[in-house]
DNA sequence: GTCTTTTTGTTGCGAATTGCAACTATTGAA
DNA sequence: TTCAATAGTTGCAATTCGCAACAAAAAGAC
């Protein structure tokens, strides 16, 4: 047993669980989970550019705008052309593209439900509150310590885009 | 903002987690955090066995096997053929192993403190006491319960070798 | 106006990852 | 002895995915 490593012990539960997941949904809806979370980040975020939506899924742009290209060319997401700006795009979802949420939610939270069953409802609130808080730490002033005491972290690429020719 | 997804939090975390603690490990130390991983699973377990390392690891034996080459050819895992079957070797940390080790834990602790600072102790405990249970649950029952419910999973492979030619 | 710079999103390409299955070697069972 | 099972390795190849180059449009400079 590892004694300490909570990156370790993290990692492992979400490999085990989107792990499993992923098969269910892609044998049941022909989408992974994903691309599922795309379609979702979409759906709760009506309207968001290509750029806003890249940097919450945490992947490349390529990355990003070929799983989006999938999930429009099966219409699922529908992408608008801004008016003001001809290179933006917003998006949302299709009505197909809600239905399949709705399809696929009743078993996320399912097996939410079943990941978090050995911890008793007070303790599960604390758990997710604290995924949550550690969440939005990491995202942002971690980041930035990290940076400050590690110099060595402040070279390569992060989302960053070429800074020159 | 994803309404529910538990995976998808703790991955967010995971990814920026070890993505920032593996440059500086790697500049550090001339090993990622996978490597160390293993390393330290060899320390934390001696004497485990190349199919049991495997399986802590999560995945394949082909890249287990790969890592483990690396970390031998470098001197930090000593490999011992067993007397009693000569398919199987232990392995165990050498000095140099343990030294490197050794040397990387604090950045680790210090890491894992900097990534909970947000968490009053209180919360901190109980929060890892629930990632440990929730680990054990994954691993276990959760899978099971999985494959009962959810019969479109027990098709594929997952550790599993080959049945038959 | 035009010239340059910046930003948005896409795509070609190739490097790296890694899973699968075939393979060797050994053990054990029939 | 032969057949089957298990331990670990390796070749191969498909996939993934990040980088950087790119086109198109907007914004700014002058």
């Amino acid at each position: 047993m590892l004694e300490r490593s909570l990156t370790y012990h993290l990692s492992s539960i979400t490999e085990d669980g989107i792990g499993s997941a992923n098969r269910i949904f892609e044998t049941r809806f022909g989408w992974s989970v994903r691309e599922l979370r795309v379609l979702r980040l979409v759906r709760s975020t009506p309207g968001v550019t290509f750029t806003a939506l890249s940097a919450s899924t945490k992947f490349d742009r390529s990355l990003t705008s070929r799983i989006l290209s999938s999930l429009i060319k099966a219409q699922l997401i529908e992408r608008t052309n801004s008016p003001e700006d001809a290179r933006v795009f917003t998006l949302k979802t299709t009505p197909k593209g809600k239905a399949l949420c709705d399809q696929a939610d009743p078993l996320t939270v399912e097996l939410e439900a079943l990941m978090l069953k050995p911890l008793p409802d007070k303790e599960r609130e604390v758990f997710l509150a604290a995924i949550d808080r550690v969440k939005a730490w990491v995202q942002q002033g971690y980041i930035e310590e990290i940076g400050r005491r590690y110099p060595e972290m402040n070279t390569g690429s992060l989302g960053k885009r070429k800074p020159k020719l």
